[in-house]
DNA sequence: AAGTGATGCAACCGCACCTTT
DNA sequence: AAAAGGTGCGGTTGCATCACT
């Protein structure tokens, strides 16, 4: 397929908006609806390309667009859910009304990422879950002592396997609030012994990894060895770097000795 | 006051997916 | 079924502003 030359090539307009555009933008669309963005630069009078229209109109002069700073209620939903969804942004951005996933977007790697960093690295100095057991060793032990036993199976959390994609079916917009349930705060008694063998330094490369822990709350628990490989998998799919401790809290937990797949 | 680096945000780019022909 | 065109998404960039020296 040929695609399309560029908008420069084409004499047209690139950078930021005037307020005349702005404008004249706007004006068109309130009369007439945007219809197809290709044509609309041209029927409005405008020196710009369909797609600079499309994101200059979503991303700033929707009328119903939320200006200002996100509120705390706000950066704890785009946490939670980027926690479950990763770089979704858009996904993201359909739970919180009024707000784009550009701003969402911008609003991660500006602050959110960092405090979650922060608070991450405040956690594990504060409190530090693992330790080389032998100097001379790779093995790690973890040093929290045990809870009691969970024994339900993870059936219920089977669908992630078929791909983040499908998350979109699990969450829906009235389960915000429950997403506490399906990803809940971990305390300090989730906590087991477990040890991690390390083939590398880094998580991020196929490791071998022992795990003895008898316990997970369900939403943990993986049936097999086959079951995590594949998630983390879907996972690497999207983001699995931004998402390393995420499964990595959920493996501590599962309770399996396992190769983890090369990525 | 001037220079410099860091930060935040709007906008662009390339790609993938979907729809139409 | 394949090609063409349109749309949406996520990653990245560039610039304005701020903070610090």
């Amino acid at each position: 397929m040929v695609r399309a030359p560029c908008c420069e090539k084409m004499g047209l307009k690139k950078g930021p908006w005037t307020p005349e555009e702005d404008q004249i933008l706007m004006s068109y669309i309130q009369k007439h609806g945007h219809g197809n963005w290709r044509a609309l630069p041209k029927l409005a009078g405008l020196l710009r390309c369909g797609k600079s229209c499309r994101l200059r109109w979503i991303n700033y002069l929707r009328p119903d667009i939320k200006r200002g700073n996100f509120s705390s209620e706000e950066e704890e939903i785009i946490i939670k859910m980027h926690e479950l969804l990763g770089n979704r942004w858009s996904a993201i951005a359909a739970k919180l009304p009024g707000r784009t996933d550009n701003e969402i977007k911008n609003v991660w790697h500006t602050h959110l990422k960092k405090r979650l960093l922060n608070s991450e690295i405040q956690k594990r100095v504060s409190k530090p879950r693992i330790k080389r057991s032998d100097s001379n060793s790779s093995t790690l032990t973890q040093l929290e002592p045990t809870s009691s036993a969970c024994t339900t199976s993870l059936s219920d959390f089977s669908s992630f396997s078929e791909g983040t994609k499908n998350m979109d079916n699990m969450i829906k917009s009235e389960d915000i609030e429950s997403v506490e349930t399906i990803m809940p705060p971990i305390d300090e008694s989730f906590w087991s012994e477990a040890t991690v063998d390390y083939e590398s330094s880094t998580m991020m490369t196929s490791n071998s990894w022992t795990i003895s822990n008898e316990l997970a709350p369900p939403q943990y628990q993986f049936n097999s060895v086959e079951s995590f490989q594949q998630r983390s998998v879907d996972y690497n799919g999207s983001n699995y770097d931004d998402g390393m401790d995420f499964w990595y809290d959920i493996f501590i937990k599962s309770g399996e000795s396992i190769e983890l797949p090369e990525f």
